[in-house]
DNA sequence: TGACATTCAATGTTATAACAACTAATGTTA
DNA sequence: TAACATTAGTTGTTATAACATTGAATGTCA
């Protein structure tokens, strides 16, 4: 396929100004890109907001984590912690414990299976953003992740959270 | 908030590798930006993906598009395109009329009223990419776009589709 | 021309996202 | 300590996304 803008969007290409064309384009590649990761996943019957998930929950070890913190941590927002818990918890990746000294909060832990699960799909999963993204070569790709990370700062939105390898 | 990776991680950031980071970072500022898009159209009770169908048929002129055009020029993909003319349809933003020489096919035509709702979005959505990307300056927005545009390259993904601004 | 394949949309179904209420536990303060 | 506010999760509901199936129209070819 081409990336010629003009090409892609098979019409007399003119954005109103350079932000704009850069948002699309961001919106256009990672759509692009976070598609072939769920096809990756749809092996696993995973998610890709759900492999996130486990990602956290395996970072933090036996401690686990709140169900809030899970949210705030995940890469891509979910409003619906709860329920995406339920559904690795149905599947026997997580666990649930309610908390003895504040018995409001919920501790999930990732489990042995849940663990080898994506332990599995680390080496896939690693390679597939190489073949994503090597084409930049290192010096372009740490030019774009400093620049994503400028872009992030000046997000002002509070809801904006954190993000979890 | 800060874009520190190792701050937003919360945790001892260790990055498999560069392209790892870069597709969360990817992945994670996208998100960010997109919902203060979505936040925008809510005032109007559009999601992201009906404007940019509106903005497709806007661009479309009188001709309209087929059902499956609109499909391949969306932004992000979206495999169910007749219900989301259905639901322009009710609210009286677009038409729909079967073509004459090919019976299959359903030409999509953008109403006076839809092009006037989303005429008057193009300040505002301009306004908000521009202050949500000003902070690179021309100089890294044009090195972001090649960059991106150089990813979208090699997405060899066949179901991966152009962009319409 | 008749059987078969293909194409384009529509429809049915399931799963997830988004949003709003609700409950239980804790914190605060008059 | 009783009333109120706040916090953490859960549950309900609606809308949308994803996927598979169906149906109608057209194309292909023996």
């Amino acid at each position: 396929m081409s990336s010629k803008l003009s090409t892609e969007l098979q019409q007399q290409s003119h954005f109103a100004c350079l932000e704009e064309e850069a948002y699309l384009s961001l919106e256009r590649t990672t759509d692009g890109l976070r598609r072939q990761v769920a096809e990756l996943l749809k092996d696993v019957e995973l998610t890709p907001t759900q492999y996130n998930a486990l990602r956290i929950l395996r970072g933090a070890g036996e401690g686990g984590r709140l169900i809030g913190e899970i949210g705030s941590r995940l890469v891509v927002q979910d409003p619906d912690i709860p329920r995406l818990v339920d559904r690795l918890e149905k599947r026997g990746w997580v666990t649930r414990q309610r908390q003895i000294d504040d018995r409001r909060c919920v501790r999930v832990t990732i489990t042995k299976s849940g663990k080898k699960l994506i332990d599995g799909l680390d080496t896939p999963m690693r390679a597939l953003h190489t073949k994503q993204l090597r084409a930049l070569g290192p010096v372009n790709l740490r030019q774009l992740i400093k620049s994503l990370s400028v872009v992030r700062e000046h997000i002002v939105d509070p809801t904006v959270r954190g993000f979890a390898p």
